[in-house]
DNA sequence: AATTATGTTTCTATATTTGGAAACTTTATT
DNA sequence: AATAAAGTTTCCAAATATAGAAACATAATT
């Protein structure tokens, strides 16, 4: 007979079972925060790959140094405006997509 | 010998010239708020899609119905909190997208 | 036309972000 | 190791976003 196997178990298993199901609020701040740590280290990563400093990308875009640096680690939210002028001055980009039946409405 | 033609201008021209060049803070600030009228619209579009009221979507992602109006009508700024949360109940998108060399990082 | 539902605006109060500046910590340079 | 540069944290003040609630305006239904 066949030897039996542990049972192994996926990230989302993981996730569901330490954190809780999508959908709860554990799992959705987890999720958010998740996403803003991210957002912070790719602003980070593009940062440095265009070699400008936090004080040369803040008074680039008018903000505080300070301000450059609670993003990138997520020590605080940002308004919408900070993260644009952000993405702008390092030339990335922002695509808000909303798909509508079978279409995309695209903003770039 | 030909006949003279009359000069026609692309929209980028105009704009150049009655709203001010790219860099420019009148430019700048022509196509942050360009942005944020479409981003607007696109929510507003989206939620309709969805058959949402404001109210409706207010509650999902606890904000005020106040609030979604005034972001759909670009009435006031927004935090990247409250646009994550209403992107994710409209089952919408953002994409952030850093191009680093040739390579492409990105953040769905 | 009257009523209801939805969306917009306004008020005050509270929470959060950002400015401005400085102190402090970490990393890089010499 | 000493110094300089870059990044982080903290203070108070100012600006802005959001809550909560209500008034108001517009659109939809009956």
């Amino acid at each position: 007979m066949a030897t039996k196997e542990p049972k192994t178990y996926t990230f989302t298993e993981m996730k569901d079972r330490y954190i809780g199901k999508v959908g709860t609020k554990e799992r959705d701040e987890y999720e958010y925060e998740l996403k803003m740590e991210v957002l912070g280290r790719m602003i980070k990563a593009a940062r440095q790959e265009r070699h400008l400093t936090q004080e040369e990308l803040g008074r680039l875009i008018g903000v505080q140094k300070a301000q450059i640096s609670k993003l990138e680690n997520s020590a605080n939210s940002a308004s919408i405006d900070t993260i644009i002028k952000v993405f702008k001055a390092l030339k990335a980009e922002i695509n808000f997509n909303v798909r509508l039946e079978n279409n995309f409405v695209k903003l770039t």
